[in-house]
DNA sequence: TAAACTAGACCGACCAGTCGGTTTAGTTTA
DNA sequence: TAAACTAAACCGACTGGTCGGTCTAGTTTA
């Protein structure tokens, strides 16, 4: 069997699993629930991951990888910060647009970080990566002097926070609030901070 | 027995669910965990309390009773809105550094309200009320022309995530950035982002 | 023909909640 | 005031069910 079919597979499970994670939870996520929802086997399961865990830290790296494709291409062609991170936000919209299953499990991910060393290991990382990312982009509209001189640590991480935020309207509704306005509001509301004045 | 002596037990059952629960989880807490953990025998929980999940139920209340009167003292005494906005921010940062055990334990509720309708209901509430609060020091700094015409809704919302935020610091390091900072950096920027330019 | 499966029985560990019984604190009786 | 009584508070062994992971015996795919 080849590659594509075994990257097929493994996808097959990896969907199922996503699912099954957002809607029980992962201690409560049984390995049946994953068999019913992939129309697999639990052999199959059993042949392409060596237990229940392996499938979901597979899952972490299967959505970092997906997304981290896209993230990069935002920063690698060199153009004003602002830009870039009016793109960064665009992104999530879009994502959340289009389908909020992931950020659900993010929820769930970041609960299992505080208990389990590797999942705590592996989001570490994913995050350390993605702050990065974030404190380039603003580093560069301080260097180019579009930006102030502001905490750049501090400051990526709350835009970290309120792309993350996004999550709570997987939860709550707030009244006629929309992921997009919101983001559009913080968006105005951070480059307000972040530009000089320029006029 | 009298009152006192049956909220003093029921504290005991709580604090030891709430080690439980930011140790192990709700789904993978037992009920054996909180016997061990309050030093209390299984009977004696469950003269208390019918269920797991009521015990867990009855610790969100137990908190948010606790936070209710702080929070709503804030906003009672009427003071410029920027010091109501900053008292509530120091009022988060120093809970936080008294004890992280109840931001840890807000991760685990925010995902149980994403899959258990009782949750669900309890927390919408809560946050509801919390957004509102927000929205009440909102609006009294802009009809007092403190603030600019910003959105309401989302402003208080991106306030309130930068908060529940602290949750990241419980979970990941950043570099040296401490919660302290963190939250002093987005309080200038918010601050920044609404007032009116006073020169 | 070897790899990639399917179906599902089975095992051992685990656990929420129950229940029969005991203790304790307080009240009534003689 | 001491014995008898009562009900709330509490104890912990036990049960019925659940589930991750294994394994077997056969089938399909490339």
């Amino acid at each position: 069997m080849n590659q594509d079919k075994q990257q097929k597979r493994k996808a097959q499970i990896l969907d199922a699993a996503l699912r099954v994670l957002v809607q029980k939870g992962y201690d409560s996520s049984r390995i049946d629930d994953i068999v019913k929802e992939s129309g697999m086997s639990k052999g199959a399961i059993y042949w392409y991951y060596k237990s229940k865990k392996e499938v979901y830290l597979a899952l972490v790296d299967h959505w970092v990888h997906r997304y981290s494709v896209t993230l990069n291409h935002i920063v690698e062609e060199k153009r004003p910060a602002a830009d870039e991170l009016k793109d960064l936000f665009n992104f999530f919209i879009a994502q959340y647009e289009s389908d909020t299953v992931v950020f659900k499990a993010l929820l769930e991910f970041w609960s299992l970080a505080g208990r389990d060393e590797d999942f705590h290991q592996k989001l570490q990382l994913v995050y350390s990566d993605f702050l990065y990312l974030i404190q380039k982009i603003l580093e560069l509209g301080k260097k180019s002097g579009e930006f102030k001189d502001i905490d750049i640590t501090a400051t990526a991480l709350s835009i970290m926070i309120n792309i993350e935020g996004m999550i709570w309207f997987t939860l709550f509704d707030v009244n006629d609030l929309t992921p997009r306005r919101y983001i559009q509001t913080i968006t105005d509301f951070i480059l307000a901070g972040l530009q000089k004045k320029s006029h």
